[in-house]
DNA sequence: TTGTATGCGTTATCAA
DNA sequence: TTGATAACGCATACAA
């Protein structure tokens, strides 16, 4: 017992066993007597014996480790997720590494290639905004290691995914802005190849129709959703004299950007126009107007990620896994930007 | 070569020599021959090989892995510090493992046993607001793990760390606002028993000294500096009638809730009451008016946290390392809510 | 139920 | 400059 730790041959040692009895005593092996196992366990305390997982790991070639990608932890969904995702992890003893990608197509390979270097035994990831080709997951797959997407997912990829409904949020919000009295809602979206903005478009269309209003693509901008690309999608908008009553946008960010330049432009909010953002970002209970928004059921994702991931694991034959897609209901936040009637908390019905 | 992962003996195989020579081929041991160094290099490529950080961790006691403690990665302060981290740490192919402790003492005891359980390397770490026993990280240093302190740090220990200087970025915001006229600045602070806040509130007390001001106690508030703590303390201020002309707040998110309750208050902002806030979140320039606040570098306080780690890592005896600490200065970003007069970019000044 | 022997893939030591 | 051999700590197939 060399530096303070003890390994297992120091426990047979000293209660004069051999290696492979501590070995089953310690990882519940059913061929040990009751007493001995007790005894391993004591002595195991005694010496304070931590197992080497990196030992374990190279010979059973399970590190208990799963890589974790996602564009940016800076991101209450995502983060939101992680803790989801590391509450079942953990309670499996199993660990989370976190890799961010930065929304990076280069950054997302390298650091799903270092992820599987460090020899994780499985992969969670959302996949960046900028990428298109997918063979670096395909990757993952052929070596039979287990994956699951959530949120940004593609349908190019045989795996498991755990979404939420992106149509039944966005029409949700839509349905209730109609129901406050808007016909002429923008909508900002992004790039129609990522799939939740899609969804979110169809699902703001939908609603539309179904209440015979019709969609009308002037009203539609497609941009980053950063809070710029909001401002400027806002000012297009305005500066084309468009007529709107309301702006339901893909993201908490560019709705942000759309409500700055709304009041530059002296709209009353939500009076002039209502707004509905989706995310449930923090910052959107403390703007002014508290913004209504889509949250997006960030923790019982990640658990349900979580946990789909390590019913993966648990299947023998990895090659034939059968994937499964499920699909969280979202829930429409309703604060004071989208409003008829001022709730009574609102900061603005207590300034004027 | 089974299941398609090629190891040194299949490099070794192919070019008819032994493992070991393939083994310093790859890791730029200086005793073997250029020619041989090429063609191993070669043959790697062509196999596909990838080395197996596992079995080298293993041997080699190197996990070439960091693990990085923070409260919440869901802060913009945070997640950039780690970005900065990463940035050195993938430079030199070491990758970072992210745990969250939720600023809970318990959570922050289990991640610092996990972290040393998958053999990191080393730590770093920023301390959490709950923790006031530092008996995990001596632990750590005992085992001759190098450890180095971000942030919140604590003098308990004697590691190296990386701070900003809490003081002179109060002292700086606070004078700002005495230039700007003030005299009644309000301050809101947190327990005392964590170091940044105590700085900070020093830096304020000894502005306002500078400025021949006394330290009213009655404007100094104590809390958790959450938004709600904001709101409340601000309140309790306005509610005991106490008269005041600026809050400087320890934390962005408390002075969030300051804005907030003045406003509803009826008090207009900046003329009424001037805010400054701690942390340069990114919702602090989407406010209204947008906030003056402190800018904590993180991203280069993660390039020389790692650095300062690289360093300890690399020397040959662990237990006789000598710490050093590392001061940045923070940033005083002005913007309206602290201003006299408004700038022209102000959505305040437009709307009216 | 326990012990024996072996190997996971790499690196370090020693010898040639 | 290269090779042979052992060892890192653990888990498992096989034997007893």
């Amino acid at each position: 017992m060399k530096n303070g730790k003890a390994t297992i041959h120091d426990i047979a040692e000293k209660l004069q066993v051999t290696a492979s009895t501590v070995s089953r005593a310690l990882n519940n092996n059913p061929r040990i007597s009751d007493a001995t196992k007790k005894k391993v366990l004591k002595a195991a305390k005694e010496l304070n014996y931590q197992p080497n997982n990196i030992a374990s790991a190279l010979r059973s070639g399970k590190s208990r480790l799963i890589g974790v990608v996602v564009p940016t932890a800076n991101r209450n969904f995502f983060s939101s997720v992680i803790r989801g995702i590391e509450e079942i992890a953990n309670s499996v003893n199993y660990k989370v590494v976190i890799s961010q990608s930065y929304d990076d197509y280069e950054k997302e390979m390298q650091t799903i290639e270092a992820l599987l270097n460090v020899q994780v035994d499985g992969i969670i990831a959302s996949i960046g905004k900028t990428t298109e080709n997918v063979d670096h997951y395909k990757k993952i797959l052929k070596k039979g290691i287990p994956l699951v997407l959530f949120d940004r997912v593609t349908n190019e990829l045989d795996v498991s995914q755990v979404v939420i409904d992106d149509y039944y949020g966005a029409f949700q919000a839509t349905e209730h802005l109609i129901n406050e009295g808007c016909r002429r809602i923008v909508h900002f979206s992004n790039s129609q190849n990522i799939n939740i903005y899609k969804e979110r478009k169809r699902g703001y269309e939908d609603a539309l129709l179904k209440h015979g209003i019709p969609v009308d693509l002037e009203l539609i901008r497609f941009s980053k959703l950063q809070l710029e690309d909001g401002r400027t999608s806002m000012q297009e908008v305005i500066d084309a004299k468009i007529p709107f009553d309301a702006v339901f946008s893909a993201s908490d960010y560019s709705i942000m950007g759309a409500m700055q330049v709304l009041k530059e432009n002296g709209y009353k909010l939500p009076e002039d126009v209502k707004l509905v953002g989706f995310g449930d970002e923090p910052f959107t209970s403390f703007t002014e107007p508290t913004l209504t928004t889509v949250n997006q059921k960030s923790i019982p994702m990640g658990n349900i990620t979580a946990e789909t991931f390590f019913e993966i694991l648990n299947q023998k034959d990895q090659k034939n896994v059968i994937s499964k897609k499920t699909i969280l209901k979202p829930e429409l936040i309703i604060r004071n930007s989208s409003l008829k009637t001022q709730n009574h908390n609102s900061t603005i019905d207590l300034i004027a």
